[in-house]
RNA sequence: UCCUCCUUAGCUCAGUUGGUUAGAGCAUCUGACUGUUAAUCAGAGGGCCGCUGGUUCAAGUCCAGCAGGGGGAGCCA
């Protein structure tokens, strides 16, 4: 096949240059016939936007329609339908129609691939997002996925460029782990033993011993506590990388195979950390608004005409921070009916987050200083033996969308909290280490990437924001 | 995992107290149309009514089980 150079779309619907030969390729979105000429919206990914192209059959074909006997004319016209894909090389004008800043005057079309319109599924009126996670290989085709799948783009640059910006450092921790001293949740095992018939110890337990690994071993699921082995060093450090959880959680904020940003901070108190953490998400939301406007436009239009006001008054607010105590005080002088009673010492529910959040506050909140026995073992203790610098950042729409704490850096309080929740120490002692030799103060927090494509874009459901969404008895593709 | 709702044409959905041959819009196909832009107009084709079993003279409709999906909750990010 002929090489040809290609125009990206979006710079030509920008472009103020015209009467020039351009070529565009991509697939092709809707196609209007008229009798003597016709019209095609092509759209190449670049942009939400379609270039249109005028085919005057007699310019391109020598006849017009009136001729349809004459197949071979018309073989080409017909094999453009919705999704084939093509390349056209014609002249870039302006067009002298509304609806449109610049159309191309095609010269020549050829056709790479077809797609018949008799199977193909994607047609140009709207379908349901259930019916497209059925048909997840082609749905970033559509409009709406191919905004999400720009802004999801989109939000992993800015993510590593604030950090790289701001002095941190990118640490790839790694995706199997021998530990599983997290706690955050059940674990997918990696294993190459046989599944019919693996080695037994005399106990009937499985031989790990013979595994690759020489272990059990998992899927992580957080790299929060290597990211604080590379904080000890690097000072300020960032972790990115997929995450599972083989919880049977079956809802529209939750994924088996999920995307997390862990940053962790040396020399970093509670204080630093909360006020990281309102920074990056001021400066994610702001990226958007000033690179994404044509996708957060559609998506306002079609999901969530509430989005881009959302995403404004989020960066122009200052997130409440109190303590979860004082929370507990709120909830319960609040006089509203709970489905779950609130108590100091039990988690907050959805409904009280949600209400702190919509109602109280009417912005974006973060929680600090939860009860040590709700929290993970690493948090810092405070000094009043019950409570731990914890801090949950609530968003409206979709809750905690942070969750992070100041560590406890002093070994023998980590020690105790350790035994205390019955985590051998012979699992983590590396983690122990750091606090051996040279413990400093830090801090991190974990930000599921998804809940932020989620508040981002204004979807529904988090199955939406990822290209091939992981979750109970759903692997396909 | 629990609660709840849903499953009828390629898609989105109607379908009456159970009663002849299951409908619409869009899509597709055929045609008309001198600038359309989710074009418009006319015509045509297209159904294991999720699956299995039951009740009944008769089931898309009632009952049970199973499967898949949505929403809410829990777990969490």
């Amino acid at each position: 096949m002929e090489h040809t150079r290609r125009d990206k779309i979006c710079d030509l619907l920008r472009s103020k240059i015209y009467d020039r030969e351009v070529t565009v390729k991509g697939w092709v979105r809707t196609k209007r016939d008229k009798k003597t000429f016709g019209f095609i919206e092509l759209n190449d990914g670049s942009t939400i936007r379609n270039i249109q192209i005028i085919v005057d059959f007699a310019t391109v074909y020598g006849n017009t329609l009136n001729n349809l006997q004459d197949q071979n004319t018309f073989a080409n016209w017909k094999e453009i339908t919705t999704g084939a894909a093509v390349c056209i090389t014609g002249k870039l004008v302006e067009s002298p129609a509304a609806g449109q800043p610049v159309e191309i005057q095609a010269q020549k079309i050829t056709v790479y691939g077809t797609a018949d319109p008799e199977s193909y599924p994607l047609q140009k009126k709207g379908h349901s997002l259930e019916f497209l996670r059925e048909i997840a290989h082609l749905r970033p085709r559509t409009n709406t996925f191919g905004a999400v799948l720009r802004i999801r783009h989109a939000m992993a640059y800015a993510i590593h460029k604030y950090f790289n910006d701001n002095g941190f450092y990118y640490i790839h921790t790694p995706i199997i782990t021998g530990s599983d001293a997290e706690g955050a949740g059940a674990m997918f095992r990696v294993t190459t033993l046989n599944d019919q018939q693996p080695p037994k110890l005399p106990d009937g337990r499985v031989d790990y011993t013979q595994d690759f690994f020489g272990k059990m071993t998992n899927l992580t699921v957080s790299g929060q506590l290597e990211a604080e082995l590379g904080a000890m060093a690097l000072s300020l450090v960032y972790t990115f990388g997929p995450t599972f959880r083989a919880e049977n959680s079956n809802t529209p904020r939750h994924l088996a195979e999920f995307w997390m940003i862990e940053p962790e901070m040396a020399f970093y108190d509670i204080h630093d950390n909360m006020d990281l953490a309102e920074d990056f998400l001021k400066f994610l939301m702001q990226y958007a608004l000033d690179h994404c406007i044509d996708d957060l436009e559609f998506l306002n239009k079609m999901y969530d005409n509430e989005l881009i006001d959302r995403l404004r008054s989020v960066i122009a607010s200052r997130f409440e921070r109190l303590t979860y105590t004082r929370a507990v005080e709120i909830l319960i002088a609040s006089g509203q009916q709970w489905e779950f009673p609130v108590s100091w010492g039990t988690d907050l529910q959805a409904e009280h987050e949600r209400y702190l959040v919509e109602k109280h506050f009417g912005k974006p909140v973060i929680l600090t200083d939860y009860p040590k026995d709700i929290k993970a073992f690493y948090m810092k203790q405070n000094d009043d033996g019950k409570t731990v610098r914890g801090m949950d950042v609530l968003f409206p729409k979709i809750g905690e969308i942070i969750g992070g704490s100041q560590r406890e850096e002093d070994l023998e309080s980590l020690r105790r909290r350790i035994s205390e929740m019955n985590i051998p120490e012979k699992d983590v002692w590396w983690y122990l280490d750091t606090r051996r030799f040279g413990t400093a103060p830090h801090a991190g927090f974990g930000l599921g990437f998804e809940r932020l494509i989620l508040f981002v874009t204004g979807m529904a459901n988090i199955r939406d924001v990822i290209p091939f969404p992981r979750t109970p008895k759903n692997a396909e593709f």
